[in-house]
DNA sequence: TTATCTATATATAACCC
DNA sequence: TGGGTTATATATAGATA
């Protein structure tokens, strides 16, 4: 008797090669991604667009209120130069860079978590195999040889706060602000 | 004895009362989101920007490449003219960016060779049994779960994109070389 | 492309630290 | 506040029509 494969299966979040199928997930994922932000709109009082542009280039948004209005809040958000402001301004970077270093040590945290599962093993070794033509027996492997891998994130992190540390002393970054509120309405429109 | 009730539970889609229920959502979902849609691009090799307005009024935004050629992209080849300082910056900015990706790309490769070379090895295994309590034999791993770093790396590259698409999505940085091609100059639109 | 039907993979509401 | 846990609600991959 035959067992057809149904159901949901696990993929890698990758390009689909499959064209067809590419598209399928495009259109069924869009509708989800729409949804969802519909949902968080209403659930939270929240304002948000979304712009998507499909493989073939083609537009797709979504908006509450609307999108041009969200576009327009948005852009309107970087204020000029005002000595008054440079205070201000000056503080919400120092939040900004705060929270994306936040968010970098989590994600090196979850990498690191992923890696002490060894979760995400395999395939290290093997693309290192095929990249790098190293082809020193696995089993050998010692703690010693394996230790070294934590040197190399740390090395990266700590590159990565330089490196943020130089977009802010060459004052690269900029502000973001806040703004106001409204609600209402909501859009789904496909643009040709 | 009562059990309480654990575990997800119907909710209608409606504006959510009790302030701290709502902004745990709103962080939750949000968060969701964006994963939804880094996703959506990766899978289908699609472009996307959401932009979302917090119920106090802040802004969120994710966008792939970045968020201000995408809307460019919507606003369709709003060629905007900038005046000579304007462009001169942006052109300064732009190769200091090219710079700091340079330099991030050559910390991954250089991760990587490191990682091939097993020079890197030793400590990152001894960190994760001193951290979670990992403690499989070393000589135990085979190829099998060994391979699975290539993912974790990986992993770290499409992170750190993400992470660098937020720099420029959340203005921090301007647009890069690629996403101002489509325009004339202009990407970056002030308020008089 | 759009819709339906599973069987599963994921997201996430309520709770607890 | 932010992180986990758990039970469920949802989203969605694959096959089909």
């Amino acid at each position: 008797m035959e067992r057809k494969q149904k159901g949901r299966k696990k993929i890698e979040i990758k390009k689909i090669r499959d064209s067809t199928t590419q598209l399928v997930t495009f259109s069924k994922r869009k509708y989800g991604l729409f949804k969802s932000t519909s949902e968080l709109c209403t659930l939270c009082g929240a304002d948000a667009a979304i712009i998507v542009f499909s493989p073939q280039g083609k537009p797709f948004t979504f908006g509450h209120p609307d999108v041009h209005s969200i576009i327009n809040r948005y852009s309107n958000q970087t204020p000029q130069t005002n000595d008054g402001i440079a205070a201000i301004e000056e503080a919400l970077k120092r939040d900004r860079i705060r929270d994306l270093n936040k968010q970098l040590d989590e994600q090196l945290k979850q990498l690191e978590k992923e890696m002490a599962q060894g979760e995400a093993l395999d395939k290290m070794i093997k693309e290192l195999q095929d990249h790098y033509g190293w082809h020193a027996p696995v089993n050998e492997l010692g703690l010693h040889d394996l230790e070294k891998l934590s040197v190399s994130l740390e090395d990266l992190k700590r590159n990565m706060d330089t490196w943020i540390n130089e977009l802010w002393i060459n004052e690269l970054l900029i502000p973001s602000e806040q703004s106001i509120h409204s609600s209402s309405l909501g859009s789904n429109q496909e643009v040709d």
